[in-house]
DNA sequence: GGCTATAATGAGAAGCGTTCGCATTAGTGT
DNA sequence: ACACTAATGCGAACGCTTCTCATTATAGCC
């Protein structure tokens, strides 16, 4: 049930709430853009605009249940938020994306963020590269 | 003679270039926006296009002189290349921008992109935290 | 279970940073 | 100095995102 994750969050459980929270737990792609999510959504046939597409993972943002990630060139993509951290190695020729995670990065981030005197909220890694199939 | 500068870039020694490219090395902030770029040319008397300060930005990143950051919210911040690499913390109430540099990170960023067969062509890395002052 | 206050929605317009198209202007090599 | 080509300036167009506001749906009370 659906309506109780979204109360949970402090959210009324509106119809294209629980739709697209649909979409993102069933969706084969991790990574979605806003617009994505809203041709996922025409393509089931559902009746949703897209500023609230916008709204809604703004929202589930705010409120924990997503994460959103600034891509180059202006656009954001938003991934479930399933509790564990890790960031992201991406291809430049044809867009894959890995995840990892590296104790030894996050830690250093840490003493870093010390030693300048900051109270470190949260960050940002992105690693480029060309993949395995696009080296061939 | 800056026009030495740009020749060796492969770029004609223009006037829009030269001045660009004086700003970005006069101004105090080491970190600018096309707009501010643009600002500072306009109260420098000068005559030159916004148009023209972004085709000529991008130029200087193709051509290695200057390299280009993605910030939140869909904006581009430009910085001179000096040559030594460097990542970035910043604090999330003002703004202020800090550089740091650290050799663990780099080192394991590549053995990441190894273990993930990603021939690494560069990377990203923001902390994002609250400064000193803005602590208080 | 219906009813009302209130918050959420949809559609299109507007906003923002950035890029494009094209006629005009300026730099370069001879 | 000249002609060829590339660079510029302007405004219009772009893509993503947010806003506005009238309409609709939800939550809580009776």
């Amino acid at each position: 049930m659906e309506s109780q994750d979204l109360k949970k969050a402090g959210l009324k459980a509106t119809l294209p709430r629980i739709k697209i929270l649909n979409i993102l737990e069933s969706s084969p792609a991790r990574h979605m853009s806003a617009e994505d999510v809203y041709k996922a959504l025409l393509e089931g046939g559902e009746e949703v605009g897209l500023a609230t597409v916008y709204r809604v993972l703004t929202q589930f943002e705010a409120a924990g249940l997503v994460e959103r990630h600034h891509f180059e060139g202006g656009h954001s993509i938003f991934e479930l938020n399933d509790g564990d951290h890790h960031d992201h190695i991406l291809c430049v020729k044809c867009g894959r994306v890995d995840e990892f995670m590296d104790d030894v990065i996050e830690q250093r981030q840490h003493q870093i963020a010390e030693e300048k005197g900051y109270n470190i909220t949260s960050h940002s890694l992105y690693i480029f590269g060309i993949c395995r199939k696009c080296q061939k």
